[in-house]
DNA sequence: CGGTTCGTTGAGATCGGTCAACTCAAGTGG
DNA sequence: CCACTTGAGTTGACCGATCTCAACGAACCG
């Protein structure tokens, strides 16, 4: 199904690109070797995979994802330019990592981390805080779950405006099956939702990948 | 709603205080001071308080929490003796803290340990693994959440069992609505489902609170 | 111009929620 | 000791949100 493609370039959409680097300390992974490129739909890593390096994005979009015993497929998260991604405390990946558009990262030995952790306190803070962060998306990833299809919908509309540069405009990287397999819905109740929000002047959808958010308030309303 | 009670002695559940301690390092919290009690249904911190302890769970069971605008609450998890919870990475606790039954537990200010842990690498190490066990839980914990009410139950059960001393005995110490909203269910459907699983001969309901799991098989199908 | 992939929309089925009644066990107080 | 109360859990009937299945539309590409 995925194809571990050789690197190259393939159709990128540009409009995801342009976000600058979020994290703050952003030591972890720097100038440890070349950027890599992955075309869209490579399998960066696999589920159960040692855990052998950890990686920054500063290209495109990656999503990290299970497939359960039945296919259902899960998406753990989305990760865009700045985020650290791949980073296991245990020694095996616990999620796959695909890049869905094409996407450059940085990489480092995840051996060579840790043994810089165990000289430099400031390393291993970063570590823990690195995880911690992973932990508090994790958390409101959780919550987002357990609410109504419209709800979810618009808290991961909330959520992508507040990760890009425009609070107004979000582009969206991934398709309606990737949203709807991290948000536990169905593509098509994904795209009702859409139509409904639309319909209800919370947001516009001038193109499938481009939502413009409207009434933020309504959207945070639904929020809760 | 909660009781902030004074810790003393109410009816506490007995059968689920038999579990040996857990976590392997354990060195976090040990000898930093008196055993603390608190009463069944008492808040031990409060979702956004400023984190300044980390506790160790001796005896009976607590919960975390978390209240949504609306009123929905959502479990985060539950601990068992030998646990430790409440060891935050940001300064303020993301969820509540109760205890469902009377518990003890041990205390240790987290300004300490993150003293300690800036001196001596072992325990930045415990900090980073015992973050990473949290983080880990909240990955099968958010799995649960996409799946169908008998698999939530099933996979739930499990868990029980895997975390008590017998595997094939699961005895609760949680309310039908501690468990509906750790799965984001009812309790209407946690009570149907448990019937449910019992008429098809995969457990058996003694009691509300004891359930025994006559075909595992049966359950681990369910559990994808 | 077909073919393919992605997204949208509609109609019907199903799962879980809501509301309500009932059971059961554990107090409580006369 | 026995009503009475209270809280927890179970069960039933009904309803609505979401899924399923299917058709359709739009964009892209050979």
């Amino acid at each position: 199904m995925l194809m571990r493609t050789a690197p190259h370039a393939t159709s990128s959409s540009p409009a995801t690109q342009t976000r600058p680097a979020a994290h703050a300390p952003c030591g972890l992974i720097e100038a440890m070797g070349a950027q890599i490129p992955f075309a869209r739909n490579a399998e960066i890593y696999g589920e159960g995979e040692p855990a052998e390096y950890v990686y920054k994005l500063v290209r495109g979009t990656v999503r990290t994802s299970k497939i359960l015993a039945d296919g259902r497929r899960q998406i753990g998260a989305f990760y865009f330019p700045g985020d650290v991604f791949g980073l296991e405390v245990g020694d095996e990946h616990s999620f796959s990592a695909e890049a869905i558009s094409d996407v450059t990262v940085l990489v480092a030995k995840r051996s060579t981390i840790l043994a810089r952790a165990a000289r430099d306190t400031s390393v291993a803070q970063e570590l823990w805080s690195a995880t911690g962060q992973e932990l508090h998306r994790m958390q409101e990833h959780l919550l987002l779950l357990i609410k109504s299809a419209e709800e979810r919908v618009a808290g991961f509309l909330l959520e992508m405006a507040a990760r890009s540069r425009s609070l107004q405009v979000v582009e969206l990287p991934m398709s309606r099956q990737d949203i709807a397999d991290y948000l536990g819905l169905t593509i098509e109740t994904v795209s009702r939702t859409f139509s409904q929000l639309e319909s209800s002047s919370a947001i516009a959808v001038p193109t499938a990948r481009r939502i413009e958010l409207r009434n933020r308030t309504a959207l945070a309303r639904l929020n809760s």
